[in-house]
DNA sequence: CCAATAGTGTCTGTGAGACAGTATGCT
DNA sequence: AGCATACTGTCTCACAGACACTATTGG
């Protein structure tokens, strides 16, 4: 497997590098909202998904593996193809001002006119989503951008690209994976509450769930084990933190938790 | 949108071609079997999927519409895409046999060695899923194969690449998006009878249905109009034809069938 | 009559959703 | 005590699955 770029003049276009791109649509979880790892391109506030090339020589699930490690510094992370994007507009943003200073930019950043026409042509780009515990992750720029941020899922900047669709894809891929997907344990930390596992829920399904019955529901599956009390400081009972019995967990999953909503 | 290729020396390496294709597992139903349009490699039996290359300024979607056009002369199909293919061997067949006779047979058929290097080398390839109905499709084969057959699910010849995984992953989405997806009035004729719908979801979800219970929850959903009786000749109670009431199918088909098997 | 398949009715268990009631931690 | 939130129990309705029963067709 080739090594990884560290600038954009060591592309060698028609060569190694295929056609096609990886964008990872990577999953977190913090303070009880769903967020998503996001890039800003230098000098501009102009924000994207992390992504990269395929090498020719590479496989794809390869590939997304090592964008992935590029930008997190994780391996061995969860990570999922969900849809491939193809129209030959994709790479036009709907709103013609970030257009502009995009194009205005890359200009500027890509000197190499062989390459600048290279990168600006319509890819076929694969999206993938990822799941991780935002804790581990230590989110690092590429060449391109100067800034990661941990975006949460309903207050997202304006993207370039077709960049938004996919996210939309991804998600709604994500909450129909939900009873097959081991979601919930990669992204919570080790301890969580009822509370924190149920907004987790209805930031993915979009949508607010009976607190009593969610609760009683999950408790029924048998894959929580009960630790100790969380003492908030407020005046109210205390909850109890929960950790997930793996074994049982990855025994579910298999054959789907099949959970309604 | 460029017009299609009819022979092999036509093919603009590297000007208006990408390097990805599509692959369409086509499905069809014929006495009580859930069929697939394969394609056969001219003299040799070496089967493959109907498939195709995206030209460079083509929507991805524009093109499996184009390639299924090709092989089927059917417009306005429902066409759906499902998962992208890219390991680097996907052109290897796990039988080494069939691998030497496609090789010896490419190079027969293909005369000039820099298309004959630049169509054997690795594609990443998008799999769609089209639903149609069989008697209205006139399959035609391509300028490297000699026969389209419609074969049977169960009954499948080997395949050539990864062609057989493209097939069972492009089952498996049908038969999750079973709840969303108008899959049986796309694919049963006109009239038929609840034991054809019935061997129609067992041949998707590869599983046996309960026949009573099978066809009072189907009723019960409200989306059929019984028609006369068809008398068999056989010495037992004839079954009711039915058609879909089309407006409250696809209303239905909107939020779900919800259906559970 | 019988055999075979189509179609309908009934029972049971499970579980979702609604909501009432109890427990607990802090002021 | 009072308040807020956590947790548990109970009721109802819907429906899946099992299976028995009736209807129809032709030998």
């Amino acid at each position: 497997m080739p090594k990884s770029l560290s600038h954009i003049n060591q592309f060698p276009i028609n060569e190694l590098m295929s056609e096609n791109s990886i964008d990872c649509v990577i999953f977190g979880y913090e303070n009880q909202q769903l967020k998503i790892l996001l890039i800003k391109w230098k000098q501009e506030d102009l924000w994207t998904l992390p992504g990269g090339f395929i090498f020719k020589n590479e496989d794809m699930d390869e590939a997304a593996n090592r964008i992935l490690k590029e930008r997190t510094g994780l391996q061995d992370v969860f990570l999922n193809q969900f849809y491939t994007f193809g129209n030959k507009d994709r790479k036009q943003t709907s709103d013609s001002e970030s257009n502009r200073k995009l194009d205005h930019l890359s200009k500027k950043l890509i000197a190499n006119p062989k390459i600048y026409e290279w990168i600006t042509k319509r890819f076929i780009t694969t999206g993938y989503i990822a799941l991780l515990d935002i804790n581990k992750a230590n989110p690092k720029p590429d060449f391109l951008s100067d800034k990661c941020e941990w975006k949460a899922i309903d207050e997202l900047p304006q993207l370039l690209y077709d960049h938004e669709s996919i996210i939309q894809k991804g998600l709604t891929h994500l909450s129909i994976q939900l009873n097959y997907l081991p979601v919930s344990m990669l992204l919570l930390p080790k301890k969580f509450t009822m509370q924190d596992l149920q907004k987790l829920y209805e930031s993915i399904l979009n949508k607010k769930l009976e607190r009593s019955n969610f609760q009683r529901k999950m408790l029924k599956l048998g894959i929580f084990i009960r630790l100790e009390k969380q003492l908030t400081g407020a005046a109210n009972k205390a909850p109890y933190l929960y950790c997930f019995d793996k074994p049982k967990y990855t025994e579910l999953i298999k054959k789907g938790i099949g959970f309604t909503y």
